[in-house]
DNA sequence: CCTCAAATGAGATAGAATCTCATTTAGGAT
DNA sequence: ATCCTAAATGAGATTCTATCTCATTTGAGG
């Protein structure tokens, strides 16, 4: 996602305190496994690097993060948040019967990106492109 | 999304029974308004249509449309379920700041969805795109 | 109009998200 | 180094969505 030091420089810069349970939080975030992760997640692990850290700070943490766009939430078809990086795009191929996801790369949407940001005068930093369907095994 | 016609009868020739109840969700979706909806409003909606309709009814409706692949399920950056037709693309602007959803037609990843189709064996449905920024209001 | 598997409603339960409030603490001021 | 205060925290209560259970009802074929 970013280095820890990038993420807790920025929490600085922007005034909030770095606390033991914070710093927790963005460890999680910038280890291998740290995109995708569920608040639940978080917690879980935050807990393994700073065991007093409770579930309402995870929420918070992340909601100072969202609100710094500094990660972006996202739902993967169920009714659980999960975090990824706030800048580029994120493309899953999604099968609609075992729900199994899987991420691809190549994208070529930035030229539409550019055609919708002056037709309706929005600025836009990320997206989300989803294709749904059948994956090889459920076909 | 359909007629409540067409899904009534793509139900009953999936061997499922056409109750009130059934009728009821399916007339909600069929209204000009009936794209997007959670199960709270279908229920809201469905009970001025059959009064005794129950919260567990909708979901196991739903559950079966999305079965037959009728609907898709989809989460709008918030931790409810909505429905939308399971056919086609769904394009939205997303602000990240005040959470308006715009909703836009022309689209260009259809080349795309060809090449990923072959590429993973995936039978590709349908798709969500979505740009995330700030709407002009919001910069 | 009978029959019975399918469907339903109501309420219980589980899980995610939010809120409240008394206590603790980071970090600037002294 | 110590003090001070607004910011942050932890624990638990609460709300909301989703799922499950089970006794009762009903659609639709025979």
């Amino acid at each position: 996602m970013s280095t820890t030091s990038d993420l807790a420089q920025q929490l600085k810069q922007s005034g909030y305190k770095l606390t033991p349970a914070r710093r927790a939080v963005l460890e999680v975030l910038q280890t291998p496994d740290g995109e995708h992760l569920s608040h639940n997640q978080i917690l879980v692990e935050g807990q393994k690097i700073y065991s007093k850290l409770s579930r309402a700070t995870v929420y918070r943490t992340m909601e100072v993060l969202v609100k710094l766009r500094l990660v972006r939430p996202l739902y993967l078809n169920e009714p659980t948040q999960r975090f990824v990086s706030a800048e580029g795009g994120h493309h899953h191929l999604v099968c609609s019967n075992c729900g199994q996801v899987v991420e691809f790369e190549h994208c070529t949407v930035d030229q539409l990106a550019q055609e919708l940001s002056e037709q309706y005068h929005f600025q836009i930093a990320n997206h989300l492109l989803e294709f749904y369907g059948l994956c090889a095994a459920c076909q």
